[in-house]
RNA sequence: GGGCGAGUGGCGGAAUGGUAGACGCACCACACUCAAAAUGUGGCGACUUCGGUCGUGGGAGUUCGAGUCUCCCCUCGCCCACCA
């Protein structure tokens, strides 16, 4: 029994006995209440990183606690795993993106069996399988038949070398691709779109539902969404076409001195006069070759080019010049704004830049503006002047007043209306890539875009392709690309471009409860009954995109009658970064490998002698801060890794790792050892009543019970629930009560609240004092309050709020006891010899303060 | 420019308006050892005339009492941003 602890000789042991009593599978009894807590799939790069021990292990601690407390609970694990990455390992190494997916899968999921995650392995997903694609082509099929999928041209990064769409991460800050390092173009390319645009106002009202979401979540996701209220007006070209703009200061119109449309507007052809065109189609190849980072950086000088043509202001009748500039982008509310400088900093500072009239419509009520004299824009409140029926309508913060008569006008004579604008654009789902979930469409020369049937599903991906990294590989494949219409039978080409990869990981947590489902998505009951998601765990990262995404997909989904929740997941836990210790020479910018530092304390760049600093960031190979999961387990053990990542730091929160820490957590786990096997096998079967000792150390195991739940219970803190087991651990050392029931209780309590953070030696020990079963089935421990109560408390002692000492005093005394328990308490005397008491304040149970005259 | 967070010992971090620094790391001393490691015990905010005094980024305020609440300022981090 008192062998040492090694955690390389338990911990396989017991992976491979849950494994086989299958423990951690989902149950199927739907009397017990469910708990989904789901974690981000990982995309299987090959390596588990500290981060990825840091998600999963939260999760696991989440879904442990929970089957203890009695819940149904369902912990899945899958793949996230088409991508770039795969493509670029066939081009470098020759190998089919799948074999080098799918091995990396298999490493990858050895590593977390080896770190003791109570996934549910039966629910596995591999978004690259056929058996899970075949049904994101179907899903793609719904959205079509909804009328949310699209095609349309649009401008989109395009790299000249790879001959391929790029997303708008994976094009860097200087415009340039992140793979070819060439100058990305904007190109006018006809692709696939998702109409998420459709859900901008759901998705923003039901991000008020979240209240398990951090805060800046749903603000990152409000900003993201963008909703800006105001007025579509319609202006007329001198020509009679219509050209709307949207504002958000509807009442501001008849200050409107200028239009200002984008390069790219529809009508920017037409506008132009024969004098101009030159200048203009420059401009426009110009602005085609910028990105839309440069066209919007801040602080640009204003430029742009009139087209020599003019448009009606609807309020007033007046001929104002349409310009073009960058600064108006063709996505964004209508590509076209009405510019009034005189209230606008960016249409002041055009028109300055080209000497174009500024007419002030609010007028402060203290100085009154004048356009030769003005800096800047004024933004602030006044009285409407100028303006028509407007004038005499205050103007004022929030614009109340001016902006809702402006709308009422533009209403009543059918000009314009009130609406909003959002930022959030559609969704451009399509990419020219191999690895990807195909479309599942055929373009017809007769019928048009024809879907596949869902009989014909999967459209697979063909194997034995030829990967040069020019363009996609899919457009090549003359067989696979050459298909009957399924319509009519003519002649017909396959659609060639893949699905964002995002589109996989929308629905995946959908699929996770039934996920061996080989005739549907899912079934709705069994979807019905799973969702929404309880607890999900993953990076800040995903913050917008996935989230958002999976927001959609779940509205889309209801609205489609396979589910019935609003939202797809009840509470969301954003775990900080794992950072890495890093050794930096502060002079030369460089990081020192620690291998070549022998003072790890005061270090110095064995290179130029300089003092070097220590600073956490991110893990990378080019600044040596990297720890390989792998060696922290087999050095000291999973449950060592475990516990050092939950008591580094709160969830939430950036963790700095450094390997020295990780002594710590397993010297924690070598005294619960030794505590354990050293007690004995067996105690005191007395009844006698408590001695003062053991209702002491009963407290101290029912506060530890009581702080370890609360810390499980809505915030989850890991760190201060594991110095509670800790301070249990060394209550239970020092009481020098072995033989006592109250001692007994106190190991099998440890080892319970132990269980969910560190599995393998808590199972260990649990069987070693002599249990049978799992120490994973057993229930939470539960809280006795009356062994809480202590006959004794210690009363603070303050004298003009200042704490001068504490004395012990009965739990029960009375107020006033109190206060004289305090006055008369060698502190009391002390402090308040010769002084006048004007006041005691009593605190039960905490404190008494005198206050002195 | 707009919005949101956060600033506590050498370090990570604890603190329902009520003993600031729990728990741990590092460090120091002692015990055990031929020695080291491991382990155990004790110490560990600063100043101090050993009575105390000061101390949670800075400044004011509310309160019997403020790390915590309010206002102003400083610094850092994140998100959005020529968004009409």
């Amino acid at each position: 029994m008192e062998s040492q602890y090694s955690p390389a000789k338990i911990e396989k042991q017991w992976q491979k006995s849950w494994a086989d009593q299958k423990l951690h599978e989902t149950p199927t009894d739907n009397s017990k209440p469910k708990f989904y807590a789901l974690s981000m799939f990982p995309y299987p790069s090959g390596n588990l990183h500290m981060g990825h021990v840091r998600v999963y292990t939260i999760v696991d601690v989440v879904a442990r606690h929970k089957r203890m407390q009695g819940y149904r609970v369902l912990n899945p694990m899958g793949w996230d795993a088409f991508g770039l990455p795969a493509e670029n390992a066939a081009i470098e190494r020759n190998i089919p993106p799948a074999t080098w997916t799918y091995a990396n899968i298999d490493q990858m999921r050895d590593q977390l069996k080896d770190l003791g995650i109570s996934f549910d392995w039966e629910k596995e997903v591999t978004t690259c399988s056929p058996n899970y694609y075949q049904w994101t082509q179907w899903l793609f099929l719904q959205f079509l038949q909804m009328g949310l999928a699209y095609q349309k041209e649009a401008l989109v990064n395009w790299d000249p070398i790879d001959q391929t769409v790029l997303a708008n991460e994976q094009v860097d800050s200087e415009g340039k691709s992140w793979r070819s390092g060439a100058k990305v173009e904007r190109k006018l390319l006809r692709q696939w779109f998702f109409k998420i645009t459709d859900y901008a106002e759901q998705l923003l009202q039901d991000l008020d539902q979240l209240s398990g979401w951090p805060e800046r979540v749903r603000l990152m996701q409000a900003n993201w969404i963008g909703k800006s209220v105001g007025a579509h007006v319609t202006f007329t070209t001198v020509a009679g076409d219509d050209l709307p703009v949207f504002t958000t200061r509807p009442d501001t119109l008849w200050g409107a001195t200028f239009m200002v449309i984008s390069p790219e507007h529809p009508l920017v052809e037409k506008l132009t006069t024969p004098a101009q065109a030159k200048a203009i189609k420059a401009y426009q190849a110009e602005a085609a070759g910028k990105s839309e980072m440069d066209r919007t950086a801040e602080g640009r000088e204003k430029t742009g080019v009139w087209t020599g043509g003019y448009a009606i202001n609807p309020v007033n009748g007046e001929k104002i010049p349409v310009w073009i500039a960058d600064y108006v982008l063709v996505d964004y509310g209508t590509g076209a704004i009405m510019a009034v400088p005189a209230h606008d900093q960016r249409d002041f500072e055009f028109a300055k830049t080209f000497n174009l009239p500024i007419k002030p419509v609010v007028q402060p009520i203290d100085k009154p503006l004048s356009a030769d004299t003005m800096t800047a824009a004024y933004a602030g409140e006044g009285v409407m002047v100028n303006s028509g029926p407007l004038d005499g309508v205050p103007a004022g913060k929030g614009k109340g007043k001016s902006v809702e008569a402006a709308i009422a006008h533009l209403e009543t004579t059918q000009k314009g209306k009130g609406t909003s604008n959002y930022r959030l654009r559609d969704w451009l789902i399509s990419r020219q890539r191999y690895w990807g979930c195909p479309i599942p469409i055929v373009h017809c020369p007769s019928c048009g875009v024809v879907p596949v049937p869902d009989a014909d599903l999967p459209v697979k991906l063909p194997d034995n392709v030829e990967f040069s990294g020019k363009g996609s590989p899919l457009a090549k494949l003359e067989d696979w690309v050459n298909v009957p219409c399924p319509t009519c039978g003519t002649p017909a080409k396959r659609e060639t471009d893949t699905m964002d990869t995002f589109m996989c990981s929308s629905w995946y947590f959908m699929r996770y409860p039934d996920a061996q489902n080989t005739g549907a998505a899912f079934d709705p009951a069994i979807a019905k009954d799973w969702m929404p998601v309880d607890q999900y765990v993953g990076g800040i990262e995903h913050a917008i995109l996935h989230l958002l995404y999976s927001r959609f997909f779940t509205k889309v989904m209801r609205d489609r009658g396979l589910l019935n929740c609003d939202e797809p997941f009840k509470r969301l836990l954003t775990q900080g970064m794992v950072q890495g210790k890093t050794y930096k020479n502060p002079k030369t910018e460089r990081y020192v490998i620690p291998q070549n530092i022998k003072d790890l304390v005061n270090p110095i760049d064995p290179d130029t002698g300089d003092a070097l600093e220590i600073v956490y960031e991110k893990m990378s190979k080019s600044k040596h801060n990297g720890t390989a999961p792998g060696e922290v387990i087999s050095k000291y053990g999973a449950d060592t890794a475990r516990m050092n990542i939950l008591f580094k730091a709160p969830p939430e929160k950036d963790l700095e790792w450094d390997d020295a820490d990780v002594e710590g957590q397993f010297r924690f786990l070598n005294r619960v050892w030794r505590l354990v096997t050293e007690s004995p096998a067996s105690s005191s079967a007395s009844t006698k009543p408590l001695t003062k000792e053991e209702k002491d150390l009963r407290r101290a195991i029912h506060t530890a019970i009581k702080e370890v739940s609360e810390d499980l219970q809505d915030e989850y803190q890991f760190n201060t629930a594991i110095s509670e087991l800790m301070k249990l651990s060394n209550a239970l050392s020092d009481s020098g009560l072995k033989q006592s029931r109250v001692f007994a209780e106190g190991i099998q309590t440890l080892i319970t609240l132990l269980a969910p953070f560190a599995p393998h030696i808590a199972e260990e020990l649990w069987h070693q004092i002599g249990h049978a079963d799992s120490v994973h089935q057993q229930s939470w421990p539960t809280l006795d309050s009356d062994a809480l109560i202590s006959d004794e408390l210690t009363l603070v002692i303050q004298v003009m709020g200042k704490t001068r000492g504490t004395v012990q005093v009965p739990a029960s005394a009375t107020r006033e006891e109190l206060e004289t328990y305090a006055r008369d308490s060698e502190i009391g005397q002390r402090y308040l010899e010769g002084q006048t008491v004007k006041k005691a304040i009593v605190v039960p149970g905490k404190l008494v303060n005198f206050v002195l005259g």
